[in-house]
DNA sequence: ACCTGAACACCGTTCAAGT
DNA sequence: ACCTGAACACCGTTCAAGT
């Protein structure tokens, strides 16, 4: 119930303490203790910047999205778009560990809001009705930091892995689509080229609202 | 490295067991000792069935892709894709707790390649390219599956939320668009018809893939 | 075949105190 | 204003043993 004011001005410090962790040891490494000793302090210490364990990841998703693009507002929409959307992927290559923390806590921050402001900027832009607008941001931040996501949690990597394993104790009538997409299943995905792929698909949809009729 | 044979015969009372403890006390309440005290046992006697924790959450994932529908074949292709999309988001709504775990996890099972099997022959059924349907099915299964999580895990409804309350602080030179899309952003949002308009923007997406040239 | 007991090396967090 | 020390109530997991 204590309001206790945290003191800011280490809080940048701890929470790149946190992320370095977590990129060096794994998410399951991230500890108060560990952030602590990396700093040289007490565990207690911490608790004066952050509320508590949970307050310190909302901090690191904070700070994943100040590393987003921030397209110059001249660009093109659909290029300011596309930046957003590479940039996204690219801090989760480069934050394997904690950049699915995005998905998983709100995030209300300051941060997110203004991100948020950019995607719809360059809807309103690209001529999206206004009452459009906010669906399709969702529908395609959701995508983006899902697809973001799915590539560095192992989840795309591992399922088109072990798929020949699994295929050869599973016979052609329990996986009938896979027997005959065989040939398309097996070799190693072009990530980079799906991804760009996948974005091309996502503006088909916000083009075909574009010069649809008024009501 | 012991390759020690896993026993089988209470696998599932036991990850039924986890599923409880996490519905009613929420994913961090869940550990080994808390299951095992449900189900009468000692902490190590789960060790017999699963291999260590992670092991047990693998364990709940396989559980909820058993509850996926299976919806008749002989339904058109477009009707097995939005009643697969509509089943995962009911899981989803039902299992807010663990559901989440299905995009933290890998999940190679069995019951995982069944499920992209199905996506996979409604895709061909409907006429995607040989070549395509892998892609299209993460897609579409990244997106259903990011919406599904974002809505239970408050991704969706605090960031609306709590947009009021930021704004008032940020002022319009800092959010242009919110200010601008002030009338559409307030609201509660109808999630049942965002999820609707979603898969039929998805469904676009896909029927511009059918008519298009061979090559 | 199935389960237990004791132990180890950890956690997050509170409370009171120290400078 | 900033930090520490000791303590509490937990974790996952190993190893050896019990029936």
């Amino acid at each position: 119930v204590s309001v206790r004011k945290l003191k800011t001005t280490r809080q940048s410090e701890i929470v790149e303490a946190a992320v370095a962790i977590a990129r060096e040891k794994g998410l399951d490494a991230l500890s108060m203790r560990r952030v602590a000793e990396r700093l040289g302090l007490t565990p207690m210490a911490l608790y004066g910047y952050f509320r508590n364990k949970d307050d310190l990841l909302d901090g690191i998703v904070g700070y994943l999205l100040t590393l987003l693009p921030d397209p110059d507002p001249a660009l093109d929409w659909r290029d300011r778009l596309r930046l957003t959307a590479r940039g996204a992927r690219d801090v989760a290559r480069s934050h394997p560990a904690v950049f699915p923390l995005l998905f998983a806590r709100p995030s209300v921050s300051r941060e997110a809001v203004l991100a948020v402001d950019r995607i719809h900027q360059a809807l309103l832009d690209g001529g999206v009705a206004d009452d459009q607008v906010a669906r399709i941001e969702r529908l395609v931040s959701t995508f983006v930091l899902g697809f973001a996501i799915s590539e560095v949690s192992g989840r795309f990597s591992d399922s088109t892995l072990n798929l020949r394993g699994r295929r050869a104790r599973l016979g052609p009538e329990e996986l009938p689509a896979h027997h005959r997409l065989a040939a398309w299943l097996d070799p190693e995905v072009d990530w980079d080229a799906e991804f760009e792929a996948d974005l091309a698909d996502l503006l088909i949809v916000i083009e075909s609202k574009l010069g649809g009729a008024k009501e």
